[in-house]
RNA sequence: GAGCCACUAGCUCAGGGGUAGAGCAUCUGACUUUUAAUCAGAGGGUCGAAGGUUCAAAUCCUUCGUGGCUCACCA
């Protein structure tokens, strides 16, 4: 093997040190390693005292981390570590580690794993510090870390090496306890009203539940084809049949779609559905919701986002989509209009529709074209057209219309809700009208499940459900522009070389 | 899928026809309270890949790759 040829100056420098400590006796990949405190419960406890105090009390510690910086001064030197909580100084010194621990000192990489005893004390300016009285290493790195001052740029590298942009940038780390949190405190709010948390199956024998193109595998013991699910919704409604009256799932949808900054194939989705519940009570349950995980989370609800002011304190702005459309391009489509006449509006308006599209179409081009990118502050817009919603209730006054809203934020969809069609006589209308879509090439249309019309003909009990994109949720509470800095690991075209 | 932009040392970046540069990092030496430590010295590159133009290409052209942004698609 030309391997060794190959490494680099720092590689081969640092499979050098690998070799000296060995030659020492020193395992450079140990073991167990019992810490007694953490960064943070070193400061929480002892950031306080002064320097005098420090040095009365003598506090031993056991810490452990990874080395970030060194400066070495001759018979001593400074180190930072970091773990988990935060960053602290080391100060070790050649009187009182001893010349052979000094010397694995001197050895040592940024980097490596350390492991110290010491006790805490404040250096001449002022900061809080470990005067180590051992030191040992218990792991070494064979790479280099990025650069410390400028971190880890490439955007490229951040993604496919997620590790090397959480050990260098902190408002990475930042970013996804916070994603940890949102999520935390979302199951605590549905909790608290006596939601359920299910688990329903990602492998479906059925993409239903949404309108997008499937994952495809294949199961070789059953040998059938089955689909990544594109939605959980025809499960949970399943257990509303079966008897769960208010439940969700915090869970991984699969789209196989473009990749942009609001779409990753992968991402997760909250679906609940509460019985007995309507459109009203889940715009309710939605701005409630989101207010007070903004209010636990980032203790406020005016956030800042890019250079927008967005407010997520109730009440948000409830507007028909009919009426949204007519505030902003002035066209009014409450009255009556054919097919065709509907497409002729759109043409002169400048909305593009294709030669198929319904009434119901064109108002969702109208409204998709001219009026999402508009809605900056959160506003529901309800009544979207029967034929682009359905798994939604018609809105008993205007059967062109569906008891439904999307919650838009900034100009982004944000969530999605229905009074659900519990009709399974219309259910099933409705979804042969999906079929007839697909057959005549939208084959992203809804297709007939059997099994859940099934379900719903032992009768389903009036239900209200809600779906929102967590991801877009967290993008908009921890002021992320691209889905893929939320995202630990987002999609990419693997690497070839390696 | 289309347009624009980027790709140079481990990292962050200069250099835009004439011998490949800096800071951090690395190596050697000095330094016992430094903190982007400092000082002195050294090493490190198939300039994303392949073709082409040219006496001469990191630099200009073409194709390809990867990524980013915008658009399309994604109700």
């Amino acid at each position: 093997m030309s391997q060794e040829v190959d490494l680099t100056d720092q590689l081969q420098a640092r499979r050098e040190k690998l070799k000296m400590l060995m030659e020492k006796g020193i395992h450079p990949f140990g073991g167990r390693y019992e810490r007694t405190h953490d960064t943070k419960e070193v400061r929480s406890l002892y950031a306080s005292f002064s320097e005098e105090e420090l040095e009365e009390k003598n506090s031993p510690v056991v810490m452990a981390g990874r080395l970030m910086a060194k400066r070495r001064k001759g018979k001593a030197g400074f180190a930072d570590i970091q773990d988990f909580s935060g960053k602290i100084q080391l100060y070790v010194r050649k009187d009182n580690v001893g010349d052979e621990q000094y010397d694995i000192f001197k050895h040592i990489d940024i980097g490596d794993f350390v492991g110290v005893e010491g006790t805490v004390f404040k250096t001449r300016v002022g900061e809080l510090s470990i005067k180590v009285t051992r030191f040992g290493i218990l792991s070494k790195a064979l790479r280099p870390l990025p650069d410390k001052f400028h971190g880890l740029k490439d955007v490229e590298q951040r993604y496919r090496q997620r590790y090397l942009d959480l050990i260098v940038n902190p408002e990475v780390k930042r970013t996804f306890i916070l994603r940890s949190q949102i999520l935390k405190a979302m199951r605590d709010y549905l909790d608290d009203l006596g939601y359920f948390e299910v688990e329903t199956p990602t492998l479906h024998s059925i993409a239903g539940g949404a309108a997008a193109r499937p994952f495809i595998t294949h199961h070789n013991a059953l040998n059938i084809d089955l689909y990544l699910r594109i939605a959980i919704e025809l499960h949970l409604k399943r257990l509303i049949i079966g008897g769960f009256e208010k439940v969700y799932e915090i869970g991984r949808v699969y789209r196989n779609e473009g990749i942009d900054t609001k779409h990753n194939p992968e991402f997760t989705l909250l679906e609940l559905y509460a019985a007995y519940d309507d459109l009203r009570d889940i715009m309710e349950l939605t701005e409630n919701m989101i207010g007070a995980i903004a209010k636990k989370v980032l203790g406020k609800t005016k956030i800042t986002f890019e250079d927008h002011e967005v407010d997520l304190a109730p009440q948000y702005r409830r507007v028909h989509m009919v009426d949204a459309i007519k505030e902003v391009t002035g066209v009014d489509l409450w009255p009556h209009l054919s097919d065709k006449e509907a497409r002729e509006l759109a043409a002169e308006h400048g909305v593009e529709v294709s030669e198929n599209m319904t009434y119901g179409h064109v108002v969702n081009e109208f409204f998709e074209q001219k009026v999402e990118e508009t809605l900056v502050q959160p506003t529901f817009v309800y009544g979207h057209p029967l034929v682009i919603s359905p798994l939604a209730k018609k809105d008993p006054k205007d059967p062109r219309f569906s008891d439904r809203f999307e919650l838009f934020i900034l100009g982004r969809e944000h969530a999605n809700a229905f009074s659900e069609l519990n009709d399974p006589i219309d259910q099933r209308k409705r979804f042969e009208e999906q079929m007839k879509e697909r057959e005549a090439g939208n084959d992203e249309a809804h297709v007939i499940d059997e099994d859940f019309l099934e379900a719903m003909e032992y009768g389903m009990p009036p239900t209200g459900g809600l779906g929102i994109g967590v991801d877009r949720l967290i993008m908009l509470l921890t002021d992320s522009s691209s889905i893929r800095d939320v995202l630990l690991f987002p999609l990419m075209r693997p690497k070839e070389d390696h």
